[in-house]
DNA sequence: AGAGTAAAAGATATTAGGGTCTTAATATAT
DNA sequence: ATATATTAAGACCCTAATATCTTTTACTCT
């Protein structure tokens, strides 16, 4: 049921943090090594990947040797983006009680505190890159796959 | 689509903070003047308060100058009540990217900012009670409906 | 007690998200 | 050039969320 984002959503990010560790070094991944590492569906997970090689959040080569990589300015696209390209804006902007006609003039009960957050939520997706989290990645710090 | 509550759990804030304003001086409140009230589908309002009254978040008679209404114990819940009644707790507790192990040793990429988003939440749901926001409604500071 | 009113309950539709499978297109290596 | 590996594309299915409708139960007033 409910989070943050869309589930398609949790494994594009997932996905995209695991190619861009993978392909630091040039090479690229296939759609079966992206499923095991990060415990995905594999046909699911072509899916998301072929959206966002077309919106160009990944890079992809058909043919023998090939797969998906992220190149180097790709690597300096934001969480944010990802969540924008899946998802949309609506956790940027949208009304915590669903509320169309909500803003600043005719404010839910809630929205102040849900500015907050929000905005919270927007300085963390908008401050990191995909290719910051290789190093805790490869440290064993951080984690995502499940196992 | 994605925003940080479910549908259901929308209508069920709006609903509880609507009719613990109108029943403020003891009259009880319909069915139909709720889902005028807050802009709701009225079948479907009825559903969830059906399930709000029987988790005694709101209270309800049946029969003539019957309706539902808020009683002053129950005022005294929070809007963390209404959402833990409806949504569970994920929206509390589970990882942001979807991961179930993830955990203070084992985090994803993500924990640490998404334990002060959610902290801040939490925060937030628990300490507005039901009560509170009467004030603000009547004076026309905050609404709960879309036109 | 009976009539009328209002919520409770439950059965049924609709839609969107999540997930799977099959076929097509394309690049590479030989 | 051909075979093969690999992504691209799209059709399809399942389930859960969302929404509606109908029948039953309970209460109140006369």
């Amino acid at each position: 049921m409910q989070m943050f984002f869309s589930k398609t959503c949790e494994y594009a990010i997932r996905a995209v943090i695991f190619i861009a560790q993978k392909s630091e070094g040039g090479r690229k991944v296939g759609i079966k090594e992206v499923a095991a590492g990060i415990d995905s569906p594999e046909h699911f997970i072509a899916k998301i990947l072929q959206d966002l090689s077309k919106r160009e959040l990944i890079q992809s080569s058909k043919g023998p040797n090939g797969g998906f990589y992220v190149d180097s300015s790709a690597r300096s696209n934001t969480l944010a983006d990802i969540v924008r390209a899946i998802d949309g804006e609506k956790i940027f902007k949208g009304c915590g009680l669903g509320l169309k006609s909500c803003s600043e003039t005719k404010p839910c009960p809630l929205h102040n505190d849900f500015k907050e957050i929000r905005n919270k939520m927007q300085l963390t997706l908008q401050s990191a890159t995909i290719g910051e989290f290789n190093e805790n990645l490869n440290l064993g710090l951080s984690y995502i796959k499940e196992r």
